[in-house]
RNA sequence: GGGGGUAUAGCUCAGCCGGUAGAGCAUCGGCCUUUUAAGCCGCUGGUCCCAGGUUCGAAUCCUGGUGCCCCCA
């Protein structure tokens, strides 16, 4: 808003209305009081007195100051009901005419659904046995200007609960019990991290050469300095300076930018979770991933089994494991084992598989291309799969008896990549080499490719202690616990085009 | 990028073969001291997403565009 006179441009008669009613308070000089405290939330209430009998509660005398958004007003004459809601959930107030300070009753038929207000009084039970407070004091705190959706059928509209996910949060329970989950799930990967003395860092994310994944990034521009940068497509490569330095365990939560599509699946920024281990590898790796994971649905679900979006992923340890290898030829049987590393003969099977075949790709990536084609989708419990070719695995550490592919896994479940981890490639040498061909991989139009960063090389001079790493989608792992088919349904403020106000 | 769906009151939705724009909830006025989507009576409330076209007449049919949702590359 550039003005104090901007108001959106959907003003009606309903706001017209409540507009009023607001100029009547600013008139009274009460409009926007911050002067009540609350001493009880809903939910404390209903636990601590929830089971008492109505006779007792009322000998107990209970003296309790609520307050929370009017959700339900029931108007019945010289009484009341009206539910308010708080951050933990609803509790039902009584107001009479006759307990009230004179005049207050009638104010409080003028108030609405949307409102927030406070309220003092004392605990009670209905005749259906529902706690509630019976009003000797009740006040305006915040006028609601805007009516909210219909009480029965709430807010469904998609589009209004992404943009405006202020309304989505006081309308839908399931909606908070989302984010209230996200949160918990990140607070159990930290506890597990910090009790096993990992180090939690924060690496730039404006970086002059983007690098730790084949990713096109988002371009900026610094005006001082006179630069282009790029926002971060991934951690890695500082994370892994960290270990350098002598961090040995470190890890980051935080955001990612790649500038591709928006699907059910992408956002423009994400959430990942990276972290490093000096004197481990990948197989530590793929152990600590069945610990956190099988440990977190215990925790957070009660149970290591769930249901996504109908189908029931059980996380009992240890998870299903198979090589790329395993996979394409498990799920194109015409294909002959002993040709999977022939570059020609596997051209000739993409083709077929209907994959536009590059010239630049070799048997390792020619691998790839047919593995996402038909593996990855059947990949529903939750499995590791390794061997990744070293073609399409610039970071990773060579296998020593295969150097056709490195130690590396990505971690799938319903169809989906949530994790990917390898034993670091620590060969400065090596490492040139990889950053070479990814340069010359650019250079014949791969804008994905990395770019050579020499300092990275510098810091591996240095002597990166043997380690492994891995990386984690936030977003997507509290899709598959909270059953969520869209990563909007899991980001507080999804990616929208912008709306225009006119 | 391609295909499909969708857009009507603040919200949730009807609107048939093209013929004066509808319901419930909410609002507003009245009644009601134990309600649970409270109830009863009455009244309001519309850029039918936008721009064209066809037609005597378009929310409805046609073309193009936009937002959102889904699928595919």
């Amino acid at each position: 808003m550039t003005n104090d006179n901007d108001r959106p441009g959907d003003e009606n008669e309903l706001i017209a209305e409540r507009r009023r009613k607001l100029d009547a308070l600013r008139v009274a000089g009460i409009a926007y009081p911050n002067d009540f405290r609350r001493n009880a939330l809903a939910e404390e209430l209903h636990r601590t007195y929830g089971g008492h009998d109505g006779g007792h509660l009322v000998k107990e005398d209970v003296h309790v100051k609520v307050a929370g958004r009017m959700m339900v007003k029931r108007v019945m004459g010289k009484a009341s009901f009206i539910k308010l809601q708080d951050r933990s959930t609803q509790i039902q107030v009584r107001l009479e005419r006759d307990r009230l300070a004179e005049g207050l009753y009638q104010d409080f038929k003028k108030w609405d659904v949307g409102d927030v207000l406070g309220v003092s009084g004392t605990l009670f039970k209905t005749q259906t046995g529902e706690l509630t407070v019976m009003a000797d004091d009740i006040r305006l705190l915040t006028k609601c200007l805007r009516p909210l959706p219909e009480k029965y059928h709430g807010l469904s509209d998609q589009e209004t609960r992404y943009r405006q996910r202020y309304v989505d949060l006081i309308m839908n329970e399931q909606s908070r019990a989302v984010f209230r989950m996200r949160s918990q799930i990140v607070s159990y990967i930290r506890a597990f991290l910090d009790s096993q003395d990992y180090l939690e860092v924060e690496t730039p994310m404006m970086q002059a050469i983007p690098g730790g994944a084949n990713a096109r990034p988002f371009k900026t521009h610094h005006n001082a300095l006179d630069m282009t940068l790029y926002l971060r497509i991934a951690p890695e490569l500082f994370l892994k300076r960290l270990v350098v330095g002598g961090f040995e365990r470190v890890y980051e939560i935080n955001r990612n930018f790649r500038n591709e599509g928006v699907s059910t699946q992408h956002n423009p920024e994400f959430t990942m979770l990276e972290l490093y281990r000096a004197y481990a590898d990948f197989e530590d790796l793929i152990q600590m991933v069945e610990a956190l994971l099988g440990g977190m649905t215990e925790a957070i679900l009660g149970t290591t089994t769930l249901v996504y979006q109908g189908q029931t992923i059980d996380f009992a340890v240890p998870f299903g494991r198979m090589s790329v290898e395993d996979v394409v030829c498990k799920f194109n049987p015409q294909l002959d084992r002993s040709r999977i590393r022939d570059r020609e003969y596997l051209a000739g099977i993409a083709g077929e598989l209907g994959i536009k075949v590059e010239p630049n790709y070799g048997a390792g990536k020619l691998q790839i291309e047919i593995f996402d084609k038909t593996g990855e989708a059947a990949l529903v419990q939750p499995t590791f799969i390794t061997s990744y070719p070293t073609e399409v695995s610039p970071l990773s550490r060579r296998n020593d008896d295969d150097p056709f592919v490195t130690d590396r896994f990505e971690f799938f479940v319903t169809g989906r990549e949530l994790a990917n981890g390898f034993s670091e490639l620590n060969d400065p040498e090596d490492q040139a080499e990889r950053f070479r061909e990814q340069v010359r991989n650019r250079d014949a139009g791969d804008d994905e490719a990395m770019a050579f960063d020499h300092d990275y090389i510098r810091a591996l001079e240095y002597g990166l202690p043997p380690a492994a790493g891995l990386g984690l989608g936030i977003d997507r792992l509290v899709m598959l616990l909270t059953d969520s088919p869209s990563i909007r349904d899991v980001l507080l403020f999804p990616y929208m085009r912008p709306e225009i106000f006119e």
